[in-house]
DNA sequence: TAGATTGTTAATCGATTAACAATC
DNA sequence: TAGATTGTTAATCGATTAACAATC
């Protein structure tokens, strides 16, 4: 299976996302409407439609419910990942009330911090556990994923230990390059970068 | 001045990530020293350097500190945006306090929300509004960028009121597809885009 | 000098856009 | 049928990679 490249996944992402929308409204949808939406080219969304594998209806368009499926079948979103957060903070706890991860497949199941006024509580129905029973944890529960959400000064440190507790997903949202083994994939969910795409 | 992509502003941003650490430690790094650090081609480097417009030494590299400065004005990072957080949440929180915003030249003057609770509260030193004074102050403050962090279902209602008080920009961090006339331009920060570029 | 690294050209690869016949 | 929309090929465009001469 070759893999998908980042601006298709993002498009798509945008594309049921509409579907949402449109499911309980209408029963087709054409290329054009969804080309209209994202002010992008009619032709790319036929043919990102066409890597999802899915045909349409000459004169109707695309069944919403179809098409909504089988982009969720494209991007994975029924294989579940569980996932553990490094870090308590805003960002963590935006992150873990996110409109519906779940949905998309992330499963996020406990959070971590080292402050001792946030251990023990729950947010969002997850509880933040002492970031000493990490390593534990990740081993009893067999994680391989996690959200990096922590100030930047601890960012490598802790992904020595994560690295060392065999995690080889990192979804790093700190503004910080971590460095790993080969064997460790590292996604660098770059805030500023969004900002320069609206303005350059 | 043509247009930068998605891609060479995100590999651009972590560059200048990498820059900000060896700029005390070297006074020169190579396009292999880059290229390790984030496991991609030396020579994509090289061209991404040329692409910001500075000259290298062969046999020693780039001057770190020179090629931290032209990234940054390469990415317009010394031109200041004023811009208005709509919202005032965790993820909006998150945002108003990450690192160093105003170093890429993300100057955020203020946040505004509904809820009684927070109206007049401070965050990270910036004042809370009562999100009835927006059209108010979008006018005298002369804002034209705003970021969107508030709950879906007031996605585009608030869109609506945003576009009629002249924003320009909207840097949208819900999980929606906002309608917009022509002239007004959105980037969809769609955080779950990052963690599907992580796994597939 | 010898060797490392840039700068740049050419080759490759992939993504986007245009066009239009096929189809319902 | 006439017309709208897909599906797909071809054309274009841009981005990445490879290669190597130029340079310090």
């Amino acid at each position: 299976m070759s893999a998908i490249s980042g601006n298709l996944i993002h498009r798509l992402t945008l594309y049921h996302c509409i579907l949402n929308y449109t499911v309980n409204e209408q029963e087709f949808v054409s290329s054009n409407e969804i080309a209209a939406f994202l002010k992008i080219d009619d032709s790319q969304v036929r043919k990102d439609i066409a890597a999802c594998g899915i045909q349409g209806l000459p004169k109707h368009g695309y069944k919403v419910f179809d098409l909504k499926k089988s982009i969720e079948k494209k991007l994975s979103f029924n294989e579940q990942t569980d996932i553990f957060v490094i870090g308590a903070g805003h960002l963590a706890t935006a992150l873990t009330q996110y409109a519906d991860f779940k949905a998309y497949g992330i499963n996020i199941l406990a959070l971590f911090d080292n402050d001792e006024s946030k251990i023990g509580q729950m947010i969002n129905g997850k509880r933040v556990f002492d970031i000493n029973r990490l390593e534990n944890l990740i081993e009893r529960m067999k994680i391989d994923t996690v959200i990096l959400a922590l100030p930047p000064q601890n960012a490598q440190e802790m992904t020595n230990r994560l690295v060392k507790s065999g995690i080889k997903f990192i979804w790093n949202f700190t503004p910080c390059i971590i460095k790993v083994p080969d064997n460790v994939i590292v996604y660098y969910e770059n805030i500023v970068s969004g900002f320069l795409q609206l303005k350059l």
